[in-house]
DNA sequence: GTCCGTCAAGAGCGCTGCTCTCTTTTTTGA
DNA sequence: TCAAAAAAGAGAGCAGCGCTCTTGACGGAC
């Protein structure tokens, strides 16, 4: 089993080789996706793909996972990247790199967060890697929080249905008790004013992202890239980012 | 001219009978629309269609062309219905307003809002009708401005690049001297410190409405339509809404 | 050295958007 | 009033699509 056989090496080459061209298409193309032409490209005939993936679908889901799977490396080592302290710092460098992520590969993060497929269902392993993002966001309030450095101004405060369900999604929150060494105490979470808020910054970076990818930005902000930053700021401001 | 010959107004009417059955297609089949299956219903053979429009995408133009109209028309409703001067209750309004449509035509909303087609580009006399939402969301805010309501929280303020398109942009605004009865003077306009937090409020709007629709709220949040509203209030804070 | 699993190829099915030609029906102009 | 013109629909056909099934050929294991 440690030996990977030729066949089966050659086998996992010839899998990602078709990854990347219809990655590839993907990009001129778009989600009208051609088996036939990645096919054609490979030097291949259109049945021999079926030996790779049992359909069309399963190529763009492998697509999906990947896309996934590299945005959220991007944020998390763009978290990583900053100074553990300087908490807004990691806010703007996560932004940040979410944007530079979907301006490099616009038809990916147009097939993770443009028009889902009508008829197509994620397959459970991919939920995980889609929350990456929202997770090293809320990572980083929840250190804010904890070191009392998270200071919203006064907004209007959830009714309480919302309440609930933001309660419930900080006790879903994975224990971080080993990122800070600490025991995870009540103190230690955030509140639901404070989760609110972090959230607004979650669905506004999605959606200037996607507004920009989509081109709906385009005779209105020419600097797409201070104007990006300056909204972020905003929010940062109203989650209570020092 | 006047006498709308029999012929031409039975065309019209099939004309209108394509879109129909085409958005109802749209809405179970999603973007994947086939020209066959809407002639087969109407009982007609494919090539007939070309009658009507010279081909799939110009049909896609006029839903598109339709929706953009309808989502206005929506917007600007919500906005004429509340009280004037209660300017947060408009702000709000408009807002649900938009939710509600996008949540009543779901495949509708996609092909305006989601990810566009890759060789698609939409004609000119779309962009009129597409900035009408946030047209009216403006005219909200420039009435909270002359009034002087508009009192928004201390923010990082936008750098000079930025202050500039901001600029452009409340230059470019539609002369609303007819809306108030008054003269647009310098200070009848709104600062670029009040346009950038509004504008947060528009990719926060159609960012979180994107979020429904495309399913990303699926196992986060559960009161979508209170959560909808907390966050469009969040929004109106930030704006500077009394 | 044989045998079995894997691979690529080819033919073919039903579907798609679109074009072209032909016939029928309606409108128009002298 | 009647023929010419315009418009509408039907049908055949082209190239492309996803996908299935069958047929040979090759390579590693016994």
């Amino acid at each position: 089993m440690t030996a990977p056989s030729i066949r089966a090496r050659v086998r996992a080459e010839l899998t990602e080789e078709i990854k990347s061209v219809a990655r590839r298409h993907l990009a001129t193309d778009g989600a009208n996706l051609s088996l036939r032409a990645v096919a054609r490209e490979l030097g291949l005939v259109s049945s021999a793909l079926y030996r790779y993936f049992a359909s069309r679908d399963e190529l763009l889901t492998a697509l999906i996972v990947d896309a996934y799977r590299a945005l959220g490396d991007a944020a998390e080592a763009a978290d990583a990247t900053a100074t553990d302290t300087d908490l807004r710092g990691r806010w703007l460098a996560v932004c940040h790199a979410v944007r530079q992520w979907a301006l490099h590969h616009p038809a990916e993060y147009a097939l993770i967060y443009g028009s889902p497929v009508p008829g197509y269902v994620a397959p459970a392993d991919t939920t995980a890697s889609a929350q990456r993002v929202v997770l090293t966001l809320g990572g980083i309030l929840l250190d804010a929080a904890r070191t009392g450095r998270l200071t919203p101004p006064p907004t209007s405060a959830p009714p309480p249905p919302v309440r609930a369900d933001l309660a419930r999604l900080i006790a879903q929150y994975p224990d971080a008790a080993d990122q800070g060494g600490r025991a995870a105490g009540s103190h230690d979470a955030l509140t639901e004013e404070q989760l609110a808020r972090g959230l607004a910054g979650w669905s506004q970076l999605f959606g200037l992202v996607s507004f920009e990818i989509f081109g709906r930005l385009e005779q209105v902000v020419d600097q797409r890239e201070l104007y990006f930053d300056h909204q972020m700021r905003l929010m940062a401001d109203l989650a209570g980012l020092p």
